[in-house]
DNA sequence: CTTAACTGCGACATGCGTGTAGCGTTTCTG
DNA sequence: CAGAAACGCTACACGCATGTCGCAGTTAAG
């Protein structure tokens, strides 16, 4: 446990996770000099932080995790109505999407076996999800895996989307065309 | 335009193709010579056929596109009930995506700048959603370019999801939670 | 069967991204 | 203001994927 970090190493390091995230969102590929040149830092300094390529990446994952575990504390997935802990879950995740995009891409959907999707995360989703099922909001006979992709798919679509519409419209959005298309006949 | 190839110039070619697209759905990054591997070829033969790593994926666009096109042409989706169309391109298309997934996702989904799909497919598709939109399957209020990026996430979603069901079960799924998400209230 | 095409193999050049190190300068912190 | 921390800059080493070439052996085609 190092000592803490002068206050402008941890503004570089908040200006290279962003950059980060804002190019290789656009270009997985994204060389970390043009990654440094975004950041308005040397590459040296990017190594610096960040020992390794794989330790940016490790960096962005564990940031994103942190802020998901946040929003589903939040949500309140055990306690609160599933429509209100879906609708409050998809807002502010949502959100945070939008400007960590490639972070919460990294984290994989949680389907696949390599993912680095706090698995907390993932079952306070699939709680809301268990329960909005039994109040009919969501048919029984739908496979989970197949209604979590539907959702993660939506999300990710409503992330991506261009036009300045805020992240509550998208959100609402998401839940319409979600709820309708899962729900009961 | 060079003379046809041999048989086996032709064999080694598909072989190529197939293996570049199985591995590259797994890691964009993959090497030529693990695909030349892969395809039962030395990295020469690879070179030889494509005369680089660019030329090779644009090969794929191409083969997806080719074959996209074939599709759309038999829905007939201007002609065809916009509900049989859209089931027959959607039972179809999912085939080959199964098949190419690396190609067609490569190509785009119509949505993005740099999309290297065939127009002429996009046309077909929209024309098919317009006409659905006209008899009322789908909801006029809703943007053209969210729908088709729901429809292109289902399909995506109902092509990289694992198990064994058929083609044909999967664009049922697809076309079933797409036409009540974005159909009428 | 004879020719031309195709392939595998090995070698080589090249460019590029990554990671490391040192040094002088700037900028926080107490 | 003094010391430490952080930074920019430069140079270097290294690995690796790409692309090219030639040659000898194999295979399809007429």
């Amino acid at each position: 446990m190092p000592r803490a970090l002068r206050a402008d190493a941890e503004r570089s390091t908040a200006r290279i996770l962003e950059a980060a995230d804002r190019l290789l969102r656009g270009n997985p590929e994204a060389t970390l000099e043009q990654i440094a040149d975004a950041a308005g830092v040397a590459r040296s300094t990017v190594h610096r932080r960040f020992a390794s390529r794989a330790a940016l990446l490790a960096a962005l994952t564990s940031l994103v995790n942190d802020r998901l575990r946040e929003v589903v504390a939040r949500a309140r997935p055990e306690t609160a109505p599933p429509l209100v802990a879906l609708h409050q879950l998809t807002d502010v995740a949502l959100t945070l999407k939008v400007d960590w995009r490639f972070a919460v891409d990294l984290t994989g959907d949680g389907t696949t076996e390599d993912s680095t999707l706090d698995p907390a995360v993932l079952t306070g989703l699939t709680t809301a999800f268990s329960r909005a099922c039994e109040e009919g909001l969501i048919r029984p006979d739908l496979d989970t895996d197949w209604v979590l992709r539907i959702y993660f798919a939506l999300m990710h679509e409503a992330a991506v989307r261009p036009g300045g519409e805020d992240a509550h419209t998208r959100a609402q959005d998401v839940l319409d065309v979600f709820l309708h298309g899962v729900g009961p006949r």
